[in-house]
DNA sequence: TGGGGATGAGTAAAGGTTTACTCAGACGGG
DNA sequence: CCCGTCTGAGTAAACCTTTACTCATCCCCA
């Protein structure tokens, strides 16, 4: 074996050439699938670089090609219960081209998220994928004069770009259409504020179920009200105040199910026996751990990321991909709640 | 203005140089605030920069300084409940210096998760952080002939490592201390699995606590089972079937003190007039919405993070670091469940 | 007035890789 | 037997910065 640095120093295509008895170029070639040459001498080629354990310097590269094999995933999800699985998505949907994900979770201030964009760019990052934790709230940064790919997650990009948002309202009709199957006749509605889109996307997925399965409403409509559990319990106790108590709720998401199943405990209603319950956002540790475990949608965030890293990989490479809105299906996860 | 390049190439330091009427070294000393030049010089150079909006190619300096300015954060914490608020640390140490974090979130996968680390290597970071989700549970990855520093951050690197843990003990034991002091004698300890050295630590705690009040462990000692609400639950049942019940209850973690609170309510037992109830964890998603809100202890994993990224930045300047195990106090947040 | 030092700015190499281009040798056909 | 072509491999430039070194100028003092 030729000399060669000191093993602590990493190995460079020199060493390698050296290794092989070849120029750097060969090497390079050779490494890369490109160029002509003897089998033999690629074979030795690769030989070297695995006994020398060569990693090509992707700073040297990227230099040349113009690629850093990095993308930004920047998110306004800081407890990253949306942003987490997005961003296992996404590098599931990368790894295998040797790219990685910058994360960066931003907060409010606009300053700060500027600087963590301007680092990414200094980087070369190849593309961002936003993923927002609220499809109608805006990072506060100007992805304006980019000059590089952004695909949007949960978040909406605007005319020029391509955003992935989950099939809200067919998830929606989907866990109704459970409920209805199942014979339940009086399902109620409880969800978040009314100006979240979700909300009224699952609104109105939730009655379009309803007329499809020749049913009416329950109530005045649906009942917009906060995210949490707290308004779970107030809505169930304004359900059961008025005339007829309903036969199941679909809630708008898995923390107000689990307010409206402990509310019905609390009144001694069964559930699912009474009251069949099915939440949104399949948000397992939650889901899991109710009594009953609960019946929900998954939104599929894994797949919705890998779909974006997909397609900002196709845009990179330079690909026209047409940009609009696409909407990935969301899966109804059935446990006991709904009584199956 | 001098002709420049179209406008969505970006900018490069000949183009600074160009537009400023000096040299290329003259440009990049400038921007770096080394070597001499007058003030005028310098005003001029600034001047040109900013307006072509220039920005370093990270790339090549890296390619000359040997510095990344980027991070590896590897974790197996696959919900990010842990995970992100470490990283939000890590990051919000480290953005001032101009370092970006990649993420990866490793799951069991071996395979995958040595590509994972590959990238990151190829990509020259400077340095890695490991987030562990348990202690005592180590990254399929082996972490031996790794040539950059790396820090332990809720996970723990070894005799040569420089590892960083909340002081779950000390934790513990404001948390006891606290339901000591607002009068509470019979207190007992319900928590997660025994082979969990968390666990350990914090009832540790626990009965360093009573010691101090001069309080004896209520019960056979502390209560082991499963992090989960149902086994807060299955522990209320226990607790309440023997002799004298207690008048708090201290938990391993936010679930188990949630299946606690629910377990006393359905019993009639009142929160906290009749018995004080304390989580660890402060998962505020969780601990907010329980009825009432739950004290809990904080691990400031944020904090943790933070100083992780900073130690890490200390070891890559080059800076001798001591290696071993630094623990970061816990706060108690105390909200209505211990009755203030 | 001439020489030496300080000062400000430029020249060029280096860092590791990719790739267009060059070139030497082998081989086949006329 | 010679020329043209194809093949396999090497040469060198380019990517963008940083920085050691060089150089011209100016000033001051002897």
């Amino acid at each position: 074996m030729v000399l060669r640095r000191a093993d602590r120093e990493k190995a460079t295509i020199h060493d390698v050439a050296a290794e092989a008895g070849v120029s750097i170029a060969t090497v390079s070639k050779a490494l890369n699938g490109r160029g002509r040459m003897t089998a033999e001498t690629r074979e030795r080629v690769l030989g070297a670089a695995k006994a020398l354990n060569f990693r090509p310097n992707a700073l040297a590269r990227g230099l040349h090609t113009k690629r850093s094999f990095s993308v930004g995933l920047l998110t306004d999800d800081v407890y990253g219960r949306f942003a987490l699985p997005v961003m296992q998505g996404v590098t599931e949907g990368l790894i295998d081209h040797g790219v990685s994900v910058f994360l960066c979770a931003l907060e409010e201030n606009p300053v700060l998220a500027q600087s963590h964009l301007d680092a990414l760019m200094e980087k070369q990052v190849d593309g961002i994928v936003v993923a927002g934790r609220r499809v109608d709230r805006i990072l506060p940064v100007d992805f304006g004069g980019l000059t590089v790919p952004v695909v949007h997650v949960m978040s909406e990009g605007g005319e020029d770009r391509v955003s992935f948002l989950p099939d809200e309202e067919a998830g929606a009709r989907a866990a109704v259409a459970h409920l209805a199957g199942l014979g339940r006749r009086r399902i109620a509605h409880v969800t978040g504020p009314e100006r979240f889109r979700v909300a009224r996307e699952r609104a109105e997925g939730w009655r379009a179920a309803l007329a499809a399965a020749g049913l009416r409403p329950h109530g005045p409509g649906a009942m917009y009200g906060r995210w949490s559990e707290a308004w779970g319990h107030e809505a169930v106790a304004a359900l059961w105040a008025g005339q007829e108590a309903p036969d199941a709720v679909f809630c708008g998401n898995d923390q107000i199910a689990r307010g409206v199943i402990d509310g019905l405990r609390e009144r001694g209603v069964r559930v699912p026996g009474d009251v069949a319950v099915v939440g949104f956002d399949n948000w397992e540790i939650v889901a899991e751990e109710t009594r009953p475990p609960l019946s929900s949608v998954d939104m599929n965030l894994r797949e919705l990321g890998r779909q974006a890293g997909l397609a900002l990989l196709q845009e990179i490479n330079g690909a026209e991909v047409v940009p609009g809105v696409r909407r990935l299906p969301c899966a109804l996860k059935v446990r006991a709640s709904s009584g199956a």
